[in-house]
RNA sequence: UGGGGUAUAGGCAAAUGGUAUGCCAACAGUUUUUGGUACUGUAGAUUGAAGGUUCGAGUCCUUCUACCCCAUCCA
């Protein structure tokens, strides 16, 4: 399928070749205070995967830091997904709550080494000191106090001497960053609450920031994996793991885009609401998207895994449409599933003309899915049809029984519809039919030809069964909360009819229903006294889409529109310093607006550009090199940290000049100057960079190209012009990119003709 | 408003500066005893915008815009 790497794998891969770690570690860290769902389900695919992939390990660990919210149900819940899913942690679970007394050891390490204070401010006052994200905070008075004090403290803190909230430990980093999670990020709080591990034996928690990275740290973490929310936390992990020293081999943290379907929510605040306010009825209610209520749907542990893999891994806030779930069981159960029949809404059909009973041969799957099974169909003068698949006045393109049009009864006989009868109120109560007794399926020598086999069942073998029909749990593609519930999102059918075999022989749990969809057979509520049915998923249904067609279509031209406007900012004028420099550049110089405008604005470019320019005269092009490529070097560094000089980048310029190099092959030279700070000519001598512009050396080379490639150059003679660069690109290629390209494109547009 | 991110078809994702690709969705056709599946094909993108550098830009530079995250003693 999609053989292209991930971002997060594309990392890992140059940290083994880096050999930056042993072994590539990987650790699902939740915190078991909620029932995993299928976000979950991604970052379990991504972390166990990647250990997977490069022959690592994936640990299981519980971040339990918070006494008041967790719980061992969800620790249960959490092991059993990851199970589920197929995948095995390595060695036992683990838990942050394992780690308190080397937690609090690193605490006491950060205080001696006066990087972390006891603060006594209270909750308000420290938000209040904290600032906002325009103004710096300022350092509680708290923070002077002498290590000894804070040790003293921190110890009565664990102890238990002081009430919730009277005392924190804060990292002292800096009230005034920019990151606002930096502002002396806490690190305990008291809480005097029973965890559902550690008991009582602890008044003091490690908060996430603090307790996080040790833990990944203590666990031998290479790659810790986490959501986007957590880039502004990068720097507290950086920071603790730093300034404890735990340096080499240390855990890097790396953040991807949490999963968004729509129709859904994600969020555990939302299904806990769900849950508690009884809209469904419970965490693995078949509508939810949690993990268990996916499993009791009816959903694969193949499926699931399918569709993360299908959906990638970026950094773009993203929805993904439901659909792509729905196409991934189906994809997986069409192959693997046996076909049985089922009535949902039935529609007593007599067939006249039959007289006794008879057991007709039926395989459990049709012929292009690859297994084998069949059951015994009972059939008899009586039998139920779907009332949809009888139409009195059909629509236009109805291919079921119709008064006129007769229809297959799949894996039986044809019938046509001889009588229909109706109640006092004109509902169609029953079909009177005859059948062709030559039309048996397997040995149809009749030679009528029907537009469609329906199902059926036996009126008096049949069994009935409760069916859970589910549609989306929501109205609307991003919903806010319980407003936007869809009313309708369990439909309970309790006297559906099924053929017997489905119950007698139980070839599987999982069934498609011929022509309905796939079911899946309760896992907690099915007996076969009362047999009960969930709807995974319905089948692909053109006929019922084209049937209710003309609902919203001018959603999409809306959005277009919507897309169009674009509003141009105002761009901050220059200063008077700036203001000459632009004249300067832009007058004596005869630089581009655009150029000019890039170096005059930024004082480290300009004065770069100056002083290369004192070395060799060649305004221009100078200019083009330095506000590009320098530019980019320049961002987050000062000049003198490069390792390459304003009179090395003279250099390199006059040999564009000159024409001893292309301007490619400059990008190239310059890329090296920047790692290696050699000179110029001394990489162009070395790597034997010089260009190429003999057009008889360069002739062959598109020969060649050419004979390689002779679909694309008969496709360019047909008129894709595109593919010019394509050519001029492999030409490029094989010269080391040496070639003149000017040369190139005159030569390549000739032969080309 | 400061900082950190992100932007490629209706959705999700690829693309060493060199043919914008895959899956879902949509549409059409072929096959079919499932209006399923499979197969084939069609349509859909001035790669958020505007400039610049380059023979050549989704990719490099500049500016702008929109959206997301950060001021929990949650994680």
């Amino acid at each position: 399928m999609n053989e292209s790497k991930d971002f997060l794998r594309t990392i890992v891969e140059e940290d083994i070749k880096a050999h930056k770690y042993n072994e590539v570690v990987t650790r699902f860290p939740p915190e078991p205070n909620g029932f995993p769902h299928i976000g979950h389900a991604k970052s379990i695919a991504i972390n166990f995967g990647i250990a997977r992939d490069y022959n690592g390990h994936c640990n299981l660990r519980m971040d339990d830091t918070n006494p008041t919210t967790e719980d061992t149900r969800y620790v249960e819940a959490l092991k059993d997904a990851v199970e589920w899913l197929g995948f095995k942690w390595e060695g036992n679970v683990r838990y942050t709550s394992d780690y308190f007394p080397e937690l609090y050891e690193y605490a006491k390490q950060l205080i001696k080494m006066g990087k972390a204070y006891v603060d006594s401010l209270t909750e308000e006052e420290i938000r209040e000191y904290r600032g906002t994200v325009t103004e710096p905070g300022r350092r509680s008075v708290y923070a002077e106090r002498s290590v000894e004090e804070n040790l003293d403290l921190l110890e009565r803190m664990k102890n238990g001497e002081f009430k919730d909230g009277e005392h924190v430990l804060r990292a002292k980093i800096d009230m005034s960053a920019a990151n606002m999670k930096m502002r002396d990020p806490l690190l305990y709080r008291i809480r005097h609450a029973h965890h559902y591990r550690t008991g009582d034996a602890w008044n003091i928690y490690p908060m996430y920031d603090f307790g996080h990275c040790l833990s990944d740290y203590i666990e031998g973490v290479s790659h810790s994996i986490c959501t986007l929310e957590f880039e502004n936390n990068r720097d507290i992990y950086d920071w603790v793991l730093d300034t404890l020293g735990l340096t080499s081999p240390r855990p890097y943290q790396h953040e991807f885009a949490r999963l968004g379907i729509n129709y859904t929510v994600m969020s555990k605040r939302k299904l806990l609401e769900l849950v508690n306010e009884n809209y469904v009825s419970g965490w693995d209610d078949p509508r939810m998207p949690t993990i268990a209520g996916l499993r009791r749907r009816g959903y694969t542990p193949e499926s699931i895994l399918n569709f993360c893999h299908q959906i990638g891994i970026a950094k773009a806030n993203s929805m993904v449409d439901v659909a792509q779930l729905e196409f991934c069981i189906r994809d997986d159960l069409n192959t693997k599933v046996p076909r049985v029949m089922c009535v949902l809404d039935p529609l007593k059909v007599t067939i006249e003309n039959y007289e006794g009973s008879e057991e007709l041969d039926a395989s459990y799957y049709p012929e292009d899915v690859p297994k084998e099974g069949s059951r015994k169909l009972p059939f008899s003068r009586e039998i139920y049809i779907e009332r949809d698949d009888f139409s009195e006045n059909p629509p236009a393109g109805f291919y079921r029984l119709t008064p006129e049009q007769p229809v297959r009864l799949k894996h039986a006989y044809i019938i046509t519809c001889k009588e229909v009868i109706k109640d006092a109120q004109g509902n169609i109560t029953e079909i009177i039919a005859t059948y062709y007794p030559e039309s048996k399926s397997g040995s149809d020598t009749s030679g009528i030809k029907v537009k469609s086999a329906i199902q059926w069942v036996d009126a008096h073998s049949a069994k009935t069964a409760e069916v859970r029909l589910y549609d989306r749990l929501y109205t609307c593609e991003a919903p806010e909360g319980i407003e936007d519930l869809n009313p309708d999102s369990l439909h309970v059918i309790k006297n559906a009819l099924v053929e017997p075999a489905l119950i007698t022989e139980k070839p599987d749990v999982r069934f498609q229903f011929e022509r309905q969809g796939y079911f899946y057979a309760d896992p907690i509520d099915y007996t076969d006294e009362a047999p009960v049915f969930n709807k995974i998923v319905g089948l692909k249904d053109s006929w019922n889409k084209k049937a209710k067609e003309g609902d919203a279509p001018a959603k999409n031209e809306r959005k277009a529109a919507e897309k169009k406007v674009q509003i141009i900012g105002e761009v901050s004028p220059m200063s008077e310093a700036e203001q000459a420099r632009y004249e300067q550049y832009t007058g004596e110089l005869k630089l581009g607006n655009e150029v000019a405008n890039t170096l005059s604005r930024d004082e480290k470019l300009s004065a770069f550009f100056e002083t290369a320019l004192s070395v060799h005269n060649s305004p221009v092009t100078l200019a083009n090199i330095v506000s590009n490529e320098v530019a980019r070097e320049l961002k987050e560094k000062d000049a003198g940290e490069l390792k390459f000089s304003p009179a090395q980048i003279a250099e390199l310029v006059k040999m564009i000049d000159e024409e001893i190099i292309s301007n490619k092959i400059a990008k190239q030279v310059f890329e090296e100057m920047v790692t290696s700070g050699e000179n110029p000519a001394v990489i162009v001598e070395a790597q034997g960079l010089v260009q190429i512009s003999d057009p008889s050396l360069i002739l062959p080379i598109i020969d060649d190209v050419m004979a390689k490639n002779p679909d694309n150059v008969e496709k360019y003679r047909a008129g894709n012009t595109k593919l010019f660069g394509f050519f001029v690109g492999q030409v490029l290629k094989a010269t080391g990119g040496k070639a003149n390209p000017q040369v190139v494109n005159d030569l390549v547009t000739q032969k080309l003709q």
